[in-house]
DNA sequence: GTCTATAAACCGATAGAC
DNA sequence: GTCTATCGGTTTATAGAC
């Protein structure tokens, strides 16, 4: 196993201060050496992992959406957009098919920043806000800048915060993991009132997974 | 100082594992062993700290606002409340009156769980959870458990994120920290979008702008 | 590049004097 | 209850053999 790959998994679970270079190594399969002669330090691998996850890890990009002027021009399409996004953000977050520590990961980032953090907002987290801002102007083009400002955190908070609280959330529901179906009602309440608060329509074919 | 407050602001800003006893005490104007002495171990002082914040520290508590009874009558009375509450939770966990580390060390405590959180959740957000889920339920009696829960979620959820990702929201916008104005339009937006999402009247006595 | 051995520092916990 | 000194273990980082 890759030594980024060990390393993303343990460094989601226990932090970059609560995961050693020894437990990083083993789950690799590699030598201890193998980190500093690769990495340096703990820090730079922590660094690449970051770097990794955000950059290469996410097929997702809202900024992406964006392109899609023709989808734009009408509150159907700007709603089936904000509708798919919504999908795909859960699903970046939360599908099998992801790492379960890649968005656990970035959580942490946010807790213990690194300098290499705001590369990492500068590349990725500020288009993407800015393409979520974008879209929503599409829906209300005479929202102030500062109230896009707070759809749009809305939008990623409102994501987030399912890893975040996973946890307590999972304590409250009195389940032992995250269910599809609750992943998938939790993706549409979001959907729904985002769309809703902007006064778009609601996209019919709702449950599916619109293919466009 | 005395040691839970000192723990606590340094668990909060460096994690359980970040955080060591030594740079506690001196924090603190103990000794080293002081630390052992009335603790026993430094989990036990993180416990003490995390029940410290949650059951003493915070003086909100959402589900003191379901016994008044009379508000919860009438629409108008039920979207107050929620507005009240919503106000409440951001100055609970943005005021400068509180301590900046609250609402981090609560934070952590759900990234890095330790045995004492299931406590925590039992006595504290498992009952506040179902006191925002029966004040939802006044706005619309219909509704399923499973969504009061997401409403919920959502809440609580777009409350902490502004803390969560303090850092890569300050880097976005470009400001060196949260200043009033912007935590009162958001908590504002926060309260305005719940509060039309459950189809309740907007309270007149709005701080903010937004007349919708 | 990979490994062993080890350095140098730090950690939490504690014994024992006061 | 407070302090000093220290124990035993762990950490990251590295030197040097292969």
């Amino acid at each position: 196993m890759d030594l980024i790959l060990a390393a993303g998994e343990l460094f989601a679970e226990s932090g970059l201060e609560g995961a050693g270079v020894r437990a990083i190594a083993e789950k690799a399969g590699a030598n201890i050496a193998a980190v500093n002669y690769h990495f340096g330090t703990k820090e730079n691998l922590y660094t690449e992992t970051l770097r990794y996850v955000l950059l290469q890890g996410y097929g997702l990009r809202p900024s992406a959406l964006l392109e899609q002027e023709e989808r734009l021009a009408t509150p159907q399409g700007v709603a089936l957009v904000i509708y798919q996004m919504v999908r795909e953000l859960f699903a970046a977050y939360y599908s099998s098919q992801q790492p379960r520590w890649f968005g656990r990961l970035v959580l942490r980032s946010f807790l213990d920043p690194t300098p290499s953090l705001q590369e990492v907002v500068d590349q990725v987290f500020e288009p993407d806000h800015e393409a979520i801002k974008a879209i929503i102007r599409r829906a209300r083009p005479s929202m102030s800048d500062a109230e896009a400002d707070l759809w749009a955190f809305d939008l990623m908070g409102r994501v987030g915060f399912y890893e975040l609280c996973r946890t307590p959330i999972l304590m409250i529901l009195g389940k032992r993991e995250y269910d599809q179906a609750f992943l998938d009602s939790a993706a549409e309440h979001v959907a729904h009132t985002i769309i809703a608060g902007l006064g778009l329509p609601q996209p019919e074919e709702t449950t599916g997974e619109c293919e466009g």
